[in-house]
DNA sequence: GATGAATGAGGGTTCATTCAT
DNA sequence: AATGAATGAACCCTCATTCAT
């Protein structure tokens, strides 16, 4: 989408980043070139150099965030630890991810401007939730072979389990009803999921 | 919101329906208050006699329309019948409105203009989901009563049932990945989440 | 072209006059919507009320003028005068439109964007020259059935006609070499053109 | 115009061809510094080494087109053949060139941009019709001279004769209502002009 | 001398809003 | 109460020009 034998890296971030704060205040639409050079501190027509157009400058954006987020959520995965342990803190970061003010203006905007941008959403779902629900699955199944779950389906049961973290918190600050969420807050929805997920799942 | 000693409540309603239409197509920003006065019948200046501008009308529009979808999720619980079947039931419809043209784009244009119009979303929240969720978590007390469900937090219990009917289909049509869905792929949705609900909450 | 059920005649007649002044100045490429809007004294969205954008209001500009100029070119032929009094007639009111401001600019326009906009050269040629054209052969042929003129192709001769009153005064106006023409330069090119018209062409 | 202590004559004709392809293509108007840039092979920064701006540069390139075109147009000019014949080889080489691509197109854009680049159209002026005039005014003199022509103003009459050549196919090529022209229709109007010059002038 | 990234005024166009009728 | 013509700020984008390298 961007250009990637770009003029300077450190302009294109400096674009980005100030694309990224237009973006969160005022969504796809509301956005305006004329506000995102200005908050990136370049002229409306650098913007041009480096991307061709809006569109193409939040193809760029969302993929950087979502090449960011989506590392490490599952780095230290540990086959051998309790099954509990594992859950509860993939848990853990995935709320903590989609409740950060940039998880939540990718969701905002991807959903958004799905009907517009079919392919972006795809990229989107591809970059994120995609990865995280095949390593989730991959996980159950060496956790079924192991003898430590039962699941029949262990792509949808890891559906099933990042919905659970969804559930109080993320609606809530998608909905813009709460402003952040404390971390007493996230180990309740993450406990309680993991719970319900392994009295249904556990062996 | 709107102007509620109105005018006309009939060309209101008028006025409502055209904008339904149009902001159903577009989006809100991508509304045009020319667009909308003329799929309403009206002038452009009968839309400020009535309302006092765009983000006024985009608001009475969530209103109504909240007030009407969210009727009769409920209407017909009978607390005698078994647990698994209304908890079948009560899923199935909310996938069902959930992943409906008008409730996708109710949900999209929410959470999209939540940031821009917090009180919107808390209108949308008290109108919808919040009042699913308290029948819900009625029921589920009734239920606990009974001596037919273990829960602590009914409340709480009720959201992890929702987002669990959340799985697989509802992200897929908001993210657009999928165009439409299937009696069968709901049915498997719900019965795998009532399942989870029951094995962790039943007795 | 424009729409002719034109909210107020009167402002579709000032724009058109101010738009005429600045095509006039700066040509098509040149001419800009904000100069146009200003000069007719009107908004820039009045412009669009009313024309459809720049190549609408540009066409409607060349429609009008053909219109204008064409008519009575030839309104007052007198079959039966002499010849060389009405071809004298003809030809100086030939050069005096050429030659005039407008005539003078709706030549440079349409022949500037003829490769660009070819549907508006053949607008103009179709009101303007073509128009002239046949009326000025069918005079020819009359004269010839009436014995006062001996032509082949009266349509040519016609052509011929024309091409003779543009010696001199029209090129050097079209090339800004001159910036106006006197009766007497026109009275020579017309006298001289008719008679040599006449030598070949008469009886 | 252009800056003749000039820096690389050779790089400067590769400016100027690359100039010339996008000028005939796109207008004076719609051509773009970084289309030239580009097609003649440097950057844009050499390009205003070497020129002004783009007014200067459109100058140079008009310039150097008159001078290169207007080049013997009537080198082999034999005073001693019949005046039919000269007549009837300068008519058509005169025509040929007015329909040709870049004859066709050097008018428009001198037409074009006349009033903002007067002395454009001057420079045009002199560098081709003017010695094109002189040369065939000469010409008609010594034939009055030796008896062949009776002329009046033989500098005008060289006007009506080139005015004549211009009947028909010139008009609708630069109104692109034609897109080519045949070496017959060119013959047809050759002659006729030719015949009603000599009836008028002849002896 | 040559480069091309950066600039910013200006391009055509849209549209929420106003107000005379 | 209803109209819709008029407004003008703001939209996205282009491009002639400059200047640090």
């Amino acid at each position: 989408m961007a250009d990637h034998d770009t003029l300077s890296p450190e302009k294109e971030r400096q674009i980005l980043n100030g694309a990224a704060r237009v973006f969160a205040l005022d969504g796809y639409e509301g956005a305006s070139m004329s506000r995102i050079a200005a908050e990136a501190g370049v002229s409306k027509g650098t913007l041009y150099n480096y991307f061709a157009g809006k569109a193409d400058l939040f193809g760029a954006f969302v993929q950087r965030e979502c090449a960011t987020r989506m590392t490490l959520l599952f780095d230290d995965i540990d086959d051998d630890a309790p099954p509990e342990e594992t859950l509860t803190q993939v848990g853990r970061q995935m709320i903590i991810m989609l409740t950060s003010d940039t998880g939540l203006l990718m969701y905002r905007m991807v959903v958004a401007e799905a009907a517009k941008f079919p392919e972006l959403a795809d990229t989107f779902y591809q970059a994120g939730p995609a990865r995280a629900l095949a390593r989730m699955a991959g996980w159950i199944s060496r956790m079924c072979a192991a003898g430590r779950l039962r699941v029949e389906d262990p792509e949808f049961a890891a559906e099933q389990l990042f919905t659970l973290m969804q559930a109080r918190l993320c609606m809530r600050r998608r909905l813009q009803l709460i402003q952040s969420v404390s971390e007493d807050e996230i180990e309740a929805v993450v406990q309680s999921g993991v719970r319900l997920f392994l009295r249904g799942y556990g062996r």
